[in-house]
Formats: structure tokens, sequence, C-alpha cells
RNA sequence: GGAGAGAUGGCCGAGAGGCCGAAGGCGCUCCCCUGCUAAGGGAGUAUGUGCCAAAAGCGCAUCGAGGGUUCGAAUCCCUCUCUCUCCGCCA
């Protein structure tokens, strides 16, 4: 959620931010409503303090031992005014609060103009692209002999669900733990643990709610649990209503958790294999920064998850999201695309974002700012570091050898036992 | 699942219809005193929000959440959530 003092102050401005993104905001509509909101939030506070003030008076008059049904007369028809009024003024705020939940952040300026993914722009390259001396195979035919099933997936639960067994599983298991290791032992990251269940107030303080549900898995229960799409939403909630002591900034935790989501918009779109699934794997860091270190953390957090593609020797760029292609809640995002030999492409493996204080508002996620000694929001950060079941994929074709076995990458041999090779 | 107790500011804790945005303590900040240290004295110290360009100022709201009773609710009533204790069940 954006300030809506921003709305008040600079409503133009913000209306031209909003464009970089292709959103046209209604300023007509919203300032009709904010005029009226302005209206009846000043009477009913008027009749509010009337109230009081009579209240108070009633409350001496009796001490004294006066009369006091000349003042009950008075106040009498004050509290239906006053209920009318609080009502009215609940449903235009109620309306506001949607319009304004409904605002995407806005950008940084480094963020570059365009419209879809055509249009980022690639930062970096690093790693040699692999060359075999055969038709290099996607990781669905290298998988398949080696315990790689989604008719199982299918059959347990639905379309998009997959069935590791044996030594892949423990494959995924392993590049799980070295990310994990590498975050804690040389990144400074507290592991965390968290529940893959939340709650409403949660999703909403993230940003995945009230707008996303469509995306969500939804959990039966009175009031109902989504199923976390992202290890972001339950880590990021740590901190919601929370004033965080300037001492403990930053706050740097990494989880690793399953994802799950319906992928409600993809009918169609990768299909095949483990790219696209209603349930992953994913280690995801996070960062509760001030606002002065947010810029510095955003790289340092990417470079984190860079480091990780490094150890693996996986071949990636990194990739500046465009105006278009940047998430709701984001005000600047980095992409890392890992190369596939399977499909000669670069697919995204981790997508690290600046919220700034967009989140913190919704959370009312705060820090103590020693200079006013009062609490301020913080800026909040994510990015996958990375995303596990894609790991696996890059691992498994970029690691390819001619008779379908998998190389295991010399990084990840002492969590697999030693060994060599996957047959 | 059953029985009981509870939820008040950064923390502890008083408060039982009006004098309560809330005593007292701890912590923290500033000042004074003391040659160090320890101790002592004084002042300050919740959050959100409206009017306002902003400050100042003046309001409004908030005592787990939501409803209700009342001229007036931290305080009374209802519903819910969470925490603790005991019993049962359980990885």
């Amino acid at each position: 959620m954006l300030d809506p003092r921003l709305f008040r102050s600079e409503l133009e401005s913000v209306q031209q931010q909003l464009k970089r993104r292709g959103v046209e905001f209604d300023t007509d509509s919203y300032l009709a409503l904010e005029s009226r909101r302005k209206d009846i939030q000043v009477r009913t506070q008027d009749l509010q303090n009337e109230r009081n003030t009579r209240s108070k008076a009633i409350g001496q008059a009796k001490a004294k031992g006066e009369d006091i049904q000349p003042l009950l007369d008075q106040v009498q028809d004050l509290g239906d005014q006053l209920k009318a009024a609080e009502n009215e003024l609940g449903e235009i705020q109620e309306q506001l609060n949607v319009i304004m939940e409904g605002v995407p952040n806005i950008l940084d300026e480094s963020v570059p103009a365009g419209k879809s993914d055509a249009d980022n722009i690639e930062i970096s390259r690093w790693g040699e692209l692999p060359q075999f001396g055969f038709v290099p195979k996607d990781h669905v035919d290298l998988g398949e002999p080696l315990g790689m099933n989604f008719e199982l997936g299918a059959k347990i639960a639905s379309a998009r669900f997959v069935v590791l067994t044996g030594k892949l599983a423990t494959l995924q298991r392993a590049i799980i733990q070295l990310m994990l290791d590498t975050h804690v032992n040389e990144h400074g990251y507290q592991e965390a643990y968290v529940p893959f269940m939340a709650n409403a107030d949660s999703l909403r303080g993230t940003g995945q709610l009230p707008k996303f549900e469509a995306d969500l898995f939804t959990v039966k229960n009175d009031p109902a649990f989504y199923l976390i799409p992202t290890a972001e939403v339950p880590v990021t909630n740590i901190v919601r209503d929370v004033i965080v002591d300037a001492k403990q900034m930053p706050l740097k935790y990494v989880c690793h958790s399953p994802c799950f989501r319906s992928e409600a918009g993809a009918y169609g779109s990768d299909v095949r294999g483990m790219i696209r699934q209603h349930q992953f794997e994913k280690v995801e860091l996070v960062q509760i920064v001030t606002p002065e270190q947010s810029a510095q953390a955003h790289e340092e957090l990417t470079a984190h998850a860079e480091a990780i593609l490094k150890k693996l020797n996986l071949p990636y760029r990194k990739v500046l999201l465009c105006a278009g292609d940047t998430g709701f809640s984001s005000a600047k995002t980095y992409d890392l695309e890992v190369w596939l030999p399977g499909q000669q492409k670069y697919r995204e493996i981790s997508s690290c974002s600046n919220f700034k204080d967009f989140q913190a508002r919704r959370l009312q996620a705060r820090w103590r700012n020693p200079e006013t000694g009062k609490p301020e929001l913080v800026h909040t950060l994510n990015g996958s570091g990375l995303a596990a079941g894609r790991t696996l994929i890059a691992v498994m074709e970029n690691y390819q050898n001619e008779d379908g076995s998998i190389t295991v990458p010399e990084a990840l041999r002492s969590y697999l036992g030693g060994i060599e090779k996957i047959v």
C-alpha cells in the first residue's frame, strides 16, 4: 500500500508514476471520495468531541449532587447522529481502502520503461554454456529413468505435481542443504522454520491479498487458511505489527519451504516437466532493513542468490525487470535466469525484489529511528536463493552425460555421500 | 476434546462505570551531583490518525479483536482469538 498522504499531496505525480506500469489511476472518483471522507470525518469527530465534553459535564454535575436531567435531555439525539456519521465514515473509508489496496508500488527510478519481459534489460551474464558432443535432453527425458515421475504426481494429486524417488529426491535435498548452509554460514542469514499455511492478515500484509487470491490454494477452515505461495509470506510477517530495535537491523532470514501455487492463469504454459508446478521447494531470502540500507541490500541479496549458481557452476544471466514486468508490490526486481540446455533457453530461477515500504505499510512493520526517536516504516526485500525444483532441473540438464547419467556438481558431493554420478 | 485462569504502554503491574491515555516500578533519554566505580536527585518517555504545505496547536481513536448496554466503558454483557495450568488423546 502506498502512503495515503502521497495521494492527498502529490496526486498528479503518483498518477504519472503509475502510468509507467500502464496503470491508469482514476483521480476524479478518488478526489470525490476523498473530499467526502474529509467532510464526514471532520463532522464525526466534532460530534465525538461534543459527546465527550457533555458526558464529562454530566459526570461533574453528578459528583456535585446537581440535577443532571436537563443535561441528559440535551444529549438525547446526539447518539443517533453520531452513529449515523460513524457508519457513513466507515463505509467511505472502506471504499477508499479498496482503491488504495489495489494500487501497485511506485517503481524505483532505475527501472527501465517497457511493457513485457521482452523489454527487460540484461545486466550481466556469468558462466560458459556447456558444450555437448550429443543432443542434450531435457530434464523430463533425463529424469524418467532416474526417478522423476509425473504420472504418479497426477495419480496422487493432479497435473502439475511430481514424485521424485531415489537419488533425484536426495539431490534436491542436497541442493536445499547447500543453499541453507551457504546463506547461514557465508552470508549472515538466520535460518527460519515457519508455518506453511497462513491466515488472510498475513497474505494481505505481503500483498497477495486481496488482489491475487486466485493464485492461492485455500484450506477449508473458519477463518480460511492459505497454503503459502512462497516463504516470503510467513517470514516477512514475522515483523508484522512490530517495532524492530534499531540495533537488530538489518534482519536477515533464510527459509526453506514448499510453495503452493494454483497457477490459475497459466493454463497451457510450461505444462511439460517440473518448471511450473503446484508444489515446489524453494529457499527464500528475506531482509528487513532501514530505508537508507535497502538499495544496497537489494544488490547484496541478489549477489547472495548468484553465489549459489556460481557454486554449482550453472551459467546464468541477471536481468532488470522493466516497468511492465515488475510485480505489484515491488519497486525494483532483478531476475536471475539459469541456462537450460534442454530448452536452449535462460529460465527464471530467482526473483529478487526491493519492496521499499510498500509491504511494511500494510504490515505496520517499523523500526525506531534513533535520530528521530520515532517509529518509521522498514524496507522489506526478498529473493529466491534459489528455487530448488528449478535448480534440480538446471543441474540435471547442465551436468548430463551422453549415457543419461548426471554428474554430481563438486559442491554437492559431500551432501550425497561423496558419489560423483547419478545413474 | 474436557475443566479452570488470564490478555492493560518497550517490559512488569495497579485500575472494578465519570476525577483514566491510564498509578507505581523497571528500562531508556537528557540534566545535576559525585575525582573512577557504585549510589543519589530532577525532567522526559505509547501508537495511529484528522484539521494543516509543514511546525505549533487543538481534536479523534486505541487497555487482545468485534459487537452490545449507557449521557459516559480498560471497568458491565455477548461472540471470537490467543496465552497459561490440569486432564484426555497424539508424532
